[in-house]
RNA sequence: GGGAGCUUAGCUCAGCUGGUUCAGAGCGUCUGCCUUACAAGCAGAGGGUCGGGGGUUCGAAUCCCUCAGCUCCCACCA
C-alpha cells in the first residue's frame, strides 16, 4: 500500500472505525477464555460529550484494548440513563417552546412526548463516543429504562418491600419546587450565601414584653407553632411556663417550649419552631406534639392555609415581609449574615425542607457488607484515599429517598385499594391477584386499584448496572451474568462514590452476592489551564468534537492520558493535543522512513546487528515497566513510557543508526527487524491511540479480511540483558558529548570529526561503530597518551579526546576540566566521610556500602583522570 | 464543626519499600541547524534550599511533629 505523505488523522479514523465495526471486533460473547469486563457509566440520555467523558472514556477504552490484546475476552458495555429529572425538564421545555404545558397532558400523553424526544434526540453522547473511537460491545446498549432494565428495577423494589427494608411514610424531605419533587440527600448541594438575620419582635401574652428570635427566613413565620429557648438560659427563666407569645404579622398565638436544643450563644437564645418547614423544627413538633402548618405549594408559592399573602413566592415574600413587620414595629434589627443553603444538583432551586409521604429504601442492612468489600480490598479503590470518604459516608447511612414527583422514569408499582391499603407487585395482573386476596373481594378489577403516581429515583435503576446488562436480575442464572460478573474495572469521577459507586456494591452483595467491580478507578474533574472547573456558564470547556476535527481522535486522547494520574483533577490545554498530534505525526513519518527503503541481500553490518540487539532490549524493559504501571493503574506514565521508547530510542537513536545513506539500500535482515520492531511499537501504543496504530500495522504485512491490531496479541518482552543496556548508555554519553562539543564550536554537523579514546573497562568498544555513525566521526583512534590540542571529555572513566587543531581555547577548557575536578573532589569528600562513618558502615545494608565503595573508586579514577587532562593542557 | 488530600524547575506533574551521581520528565525559554522521514522536526543549554521550622535515622523530597497556604468531601445550628 502506498502511505500517504501526510498524516491525516480525521480521514483515516472514520475509516478503522468502520471497519471494526464492520468486523464486529468490539462483540463479546462468553467463551473459554478469561472475561475481562467494564461498564460504562451510563452518560444521561440528554448528555452531550463534554472533557469528563473524554479522560472517562479514554481511560476505560485505554484498559479494554489492552484487556483484549492480552487474551481476555474482553467486554466493555456501553448504555445510557434515563436521567428522569434531567429528561422531564428537557421534555417540559421542549413542549412550553410549542405551546404546550405539562399540566395540560395525561401522564401518557406526556410519556408519549418524552419517548418521541427520547429517540430523536436522546443518545448522541454515544455517537460522539464512537469518534474517540471507544471500543464498546454497541450490540449490548442498555437502557436503564428499556423494558429488560425496568422489569429488573421493578422487581428489585418488590423483593426489597417485601424483605421489608422499603417502606412508605411522612418525612420531612428535601423538596425541589422548580422539579416538584422530592430529592435524596445526596442531590441537594449545600452552597454558602449571603442573606440577612432578622429579628422578629413576637410580643408576650398578657404582658407588653417582647421576645425578639433572630431567623434567616421570616417568611416562615406563617407556619410558626411554638417559640423555644433553652431551659438555662437566664434571659427567658422569668416567663411563665406556660407563657405564650404572637407570632408578627400572623397573631397567631403559639406556646413557649423549652429545649436544650437551643444554643444559648446564637442569635438572642430564642429560636422559632416552623415544623413543617425545618428538619430540626419537624423534631422539636415530634417532641412536643406541635401543630404542624405547611404554608407551601409545590412549587414554593404561599398556600391558603393562613390567608395571607396567598400565591406569593417564597423570595418575593420574603422582601415584602420585612417591609410589613418594619411597618408594625416588629422588626428589631437585620443584619447580614452567611449560611449554608441547600439546592438541587439538577435545577439549581433552592431546596425546601417539606414533609410529605414518599417512599424509602432502608439502608443500615445493605450497607453491612458492601463496607466490608472495599475496607478488605475485595474491592480496591484507586486512588485509596477514597476508602476513607467511602467509610464514612457508608458508617453514617441514612434511609434512602427513591420516589420522585416525576413522570419519567419507573413508575413505582404499588397499587391502592378502593377502601385502604396497598399491594406491592411487579406487574398490574400480580397487584390485581394480591388486591382481591387482601380485600377479601374476588370481584376487584383493575380500573378499581389505583396505582402510586410516583416514579423511582433514577439511580434505583442504575445501581443494579453491572447485574442488570447482563440480564442477572430477571435470569440470576444465566449464562452471561455467570460469566461476566463480577466485572473488572469501573472507571468513574469520585463525585459520583454515593450515588452511584456505593449503591451498586450494596446492590450487587444483595443481588449476587458479589461484588460488582473488583477495582475502581476515580478520575479527576478535568480544569482548565488555569484551573478552574469546566462549565458551561464559564464556557471554559472546549468542544470535545471539535478538538477532535483539528487534531484527531488520537492526539486529544493522548492530550487525556499525559496529563491524568488517578484521582488528581486535570489541568487541561490544548496544547496538549497539539502534541498528542504531533506524536501521531512523528509516527507517522518514521512509517514513511522505513517504508521508503530499498533492500538488498547483503550481510547485515555489526553496527545494524548491535543496534537491533540493543532496541529488542530497550522494547523489553519498556514493556515490563508498562505491565507494573498498568499493574498499579499509572496508566499515564505507562503511555509515556511507551512515547519515550518510540521518539527517544527508536526513532531518535534506532533509526538514525540503521538508517541507510540515501540512495542506498538496507540489508534485509535489519530491514525485516525493523519492521517487526514497528510492528511490536504499534501493538504496545495501540490502546492508546488505537487509530493511527492500525492504519500502520496493516500495512506493514498483507493482513487478512477482518483482521485487525484490535486483537493482535500484545508483544513478550526478550529475556533481559542487562549489562548490554548499561554498555549502550556509555556509547550514548559519548555520541552526546562529541555532539555538544559539536554546537560550542560552531562545528557543522556535516563535517566528520575524529575521536580518540584511551580506552579502558568503561569504554563500550563494541558500539564504536555506533558512536562513530551518530556523531559523525570519520575514526574513532585509541591512543595511550593524552591528547593536549583536543577538547576532552570523560564518561565514567574512559577519557575521550576530539583534536581541534587550532580551535581549542585553552582557557575554556582549563576551567571547564577545574570546575568538574572540584565537582568530584567534593563528591569523593563525600562519599569518604560516609565511609568513615562507622555506623554507617556497621548499619546500612551491604549492598549500599559496597555501592559507596564503588562510588569511591570511580570517583578517584575520574579525578586521577581529570587531573592528567589538566596536565596535559598545560 | 469533622475528615481527606495537596505544596518538587516559569507551567503541568513523576519520584513506588528512606540508600546508585536523586533532585527527574514533558511543555515553555534560550542557542545552533530548512542535515533527503518528520520545522508538527533535529542537536544542545540554562533552570529547583523538594512550602517554612523542628525531629527520628549512619542516611530524609521520601517517616514523625508543627506552622502556613491551597483544594475537596461530609455536617440541620436558627
Amino acid at each position: 500500500m502506498q502511505i500517504a505523505d501526510k498524516y491525516a488523522p480525521q480521514t483515516l479514523e472514520a475509516k478503522w472505525y468502520d471497519y471494526w465495526i464492520e468486523h464486529r471486533l468490539f462483540h463479546s460473547e462468553p467463551d473459554a477464555r478469561e472475561p475481562y469486563t467494564i461498564v460504562i457509566p451510563p452518560p444521561n440520555v440528554t448528555g452531550m460529550l463534554h472533557m469528563g467523558h473524554m479522560l472517562n472514556n479514554t481511560l476505560q477504552d485505554v484498559l479494554i484494548r489492552r484487556a483484549r490484546m492480552s487474551g481476555r475476552n474482553a467486554c466493555w458495555v456501553p448504555g445510557m440513563d434515563h436521567a428522569s429529572i434531567a429528561t422531564e425538564a428537557k421534555v417540559v421545555a421542549m413542549l412550553r417552546e410549542r405551546g404546550i404545558e405539562k399540566s395540560q397532558l395525561t401522564r401518557d400523553e406526556f410519556l408519549r412526548y418524552a419517548w418521541e424526544w427520547k429517540e430523536k434526540y436522546g443518545g448522541v453522547i454515544l455517537q460522539q463516543l464512537r469518534k474517540l473511537g471507544a471500543s464498546c460491545d454497541w450490540e449490548r446498549t442498555c437502557f436503564t429504562m428499556d423494558e429488560k432494565r425496568t422489569e429488573g428495577v421493578l422487581r428489585v423494589f418488590c423483593d426489597l418491600y417485601e424483605k421489608g427494608k422499603i417502606y412508605r411514610g411522612v418525612r420531612m424531605v428535601n423538596w425541589d419546587p422548580a422539579a416538584k419533587t422530592a430529592l435524596s440527600d445526596e442531590e441537594v448541594i449545600f452552597k454558602e450565601s449571603h442573606g440577612k438575620l432578622y429579628y422578629l419582635r413576637y410580643l408576650v401574652e398578657g404582658s407588653d414584653e417582647a421576645v425578639i428570635v433572630a431567623t434567616t427566613r421570616p417568611e416562615t413565620i406563617l407556619g410558626d407553632t411554638a417559640l423555644c429557648v433553652n431551659p438555662n438560659d437566664p434571659r427567658y427563666k422569668h416567663l411563665a411556663p406556660d407563657a405564650r407569645v404572637i407570632v408578627p404579622l400572623v397573631g397567631r398565638s403559639i406556646p413557649v417550649i423549652r429545649d436544650e436544643y437551643v444554643d444559648i450563644d446564637f442569635g438572642t437564645g430564642a429560636l422559632k419552631v416552623t415544623p413543617a418547614h425545618d428538619v430540626n423544627d419537624y423534631m422539636l413538633g415530634e417532641k412536643y406534639g406541635l401543630e404542624t402548618i405547611d404554608i407551601f405549594n409545590d412549587d414554593g408559592t404561599i398556600n391558603d392555609k393562613v390567608g395571607l399573602y396567598v400565591g406569593m413566592d417564597r423570595f418575593a415574600l420574603r422582601e415584602r415581609i420585612e417591609g410589613d413587620l418594619a411597618a408594625a414595629g416588629l422588626l428589631e434589627k437585620t443584619e447580614a449574615y452567611t449560611n449554608n443553603v441547600g439546592y438541587s444538583e439538577r435545577t439549581g432551586a433552592a431546596i425546601e425542607p417539606k414533609l410529605s409521604m414518599q417512599w424509602f429504601l432502608s439502608m443500615k442492612e445493605l450497607a453491612g457488607p458492601a463496607t466490608k468489600a472495599v475496607l478488605e480490598d475485595t474491592i480496591r479503590f484507586v486512588p485509596e484515599k477514597y476508602r476513607n470518604t467511602y467509610r464514612h459516608w457508608m458508617e453514617n447511612i441514612k434511609d434512602w429517598c427513591i420516589s420522585r414527583q416525576l413522570w419519567w422514569g419507573q413508575r413505582i408499582p404499588a397499587w391502592y385499594l378502593p377502601k385502604g391499603g396497598f399491594v406491592v407487585a411487579p406487574t398490574a395482573g400480580e397487584a390485581l391477584e394480591k388486591a382481591r386476596a387482601k380485600a377479601g373481594d374476588a370481584s376487584l378489577q383493575l380500573a378499581d386499584l389505583r396505582q402510586d403516581e410516583d416514579v423511582l429515583d433514577t439511580w434505583f435503576s442504575s445501581w443494579l448496572w453491572p447485574i442488570s446488562v447482563f440480564d442477572g436480575i430477571r435470569n440470576p442464572d444465566n449464562a452471561e451474568i455467570r460469566y461476566y460478573y463480577p466485572t473488572n474495572d469501573l472507571v468513574t469521577g469520585p463525585d459520583i462514590i454515593f450515588f452511584w459507586v456505593a449503591r451498586m456494591i450494596m446492590a450487587g452483595y444483595e443481588y449476587r452476592g458479589a461484588e460488582p467491580f473488583r477495582n475502581v478507578y476515580f478520575t479527576g474533574i478535568v480544569r482548565d489551564k488555569i484551573g478552574r472547573k469546566m462549565s458551561k456558564q464559564l464556557g471554559n470547556s472546549p468542544d470535545p468534537l471539535d478538538l477532535i476535527a483539528r487534531y484527531g481522535a488520537d492526539g486529544v486522547r493522548m492530550a487525556m492520558l499525559i496529563s491524568s494520574s488517578a484521582g488528581n483533577d486535570v489541568m487541561f490545554d490544548e496544547a496538549l493535543c497539539e502534541q498528542g498530534r504531533n506524536f501521531g505525526n512523528k509516527i507517522w513519518n518514521a512509517y514513511r522512513l522505513v517504508n521508503g527503503w530499498q533492500t538488498a541481500d547483503a550481510p547485515q553490518s555489526e553496527t545494524n546487528r548491535l543496534a537491533a540487539a540493543w532496541f529488542e532490549q530497550a522494547l523489553g524493559r519498556t514493556l515490563r515497566e508498562v505491565e507494573a504501571d498498568f499493574g498499579h493503574y499509572r496508566i499515564s506514565e505507562a503511555f509515556k513510557a511507551v512515547y519515550k521508547l518510540f521518539w527517544d530510542e527508536f526513532s531518535g537513536l534506532y533509526l538514525e543508526i540503521v538508517k541507510p545513506a540515501f540512495g542506498t539500500p538496507i540489508d534485509r535482515t535489519t530491514f525485516e527487524a525493523t519492521r517487526g520492531f514497528f510492528d511490536r511499537l504499534m501493538r504496545m501504543l495501540h490502546p492508546f491511540m488505537p487509530f493511527v496504530t492500525e492504519e500502520i500495522w496493516q500495512d506493514l504485512a498483507p493482513r487478512a479480511a477482518g483482521d485487525s491490531i484490535c486483537i493482535a496479541p500484545m508483544p513478550e518482552p526478550a529475556p533481559e540483558e542487562a549489562a548490554m543496556l548499561a554498555r549502550f548508555e556509555l556509547a550514548r554519553e559519548a555520541i552526546s558529548a562529541v555532539r555538544n562539543i559539536r554546537n560550542q564550536k560552531n562545528l557543522t554537523q556535516k563535517e566528520a570529526l575524529v575521536l580518540r579514546v584511551i580506552e579502558d573497562a568503561n569504554y563500550p568498544a563494541e558500539f564504536a561503530p555506533v558512536i562513530a555513525k551518530m556523531a559523525n566521526l570519520s575514526a574513532i583512534e585509541p591512543i595511550a597518551e593524552k591528547d593536549p590540542a583536543a577538547a576532552a571529555f570523560l564518561v565514567k572513566t574512559t577519557q575521550y579526546f576530539v583534536p581541534l587543531a587550532g580551535m581549542l581555547d585553552t582557557e575554556a577548557e582549563r576551567k571547564k576540566l577545574t570546575d568538574e575536578l572540584a565537582y568530584y573532589e567534593g563528591f569523593l569528600a563525600s562519599v569518604r566521610k560516609k565511609l568513615q562513618n562507622e555506623r554507617f558502615v556497621q548499619n546500612a545494608p551491604e549492598k549500599v556500602v559496597a555501592n559507596e565503595r564503588a562510588k569511591e573508586a570511580d570517583a578517584e579514577a575520574k579525578i586521577a583522570a581529570l587531573r592528567a587532562q589538566l596536565e596535559a593542557l598545560a
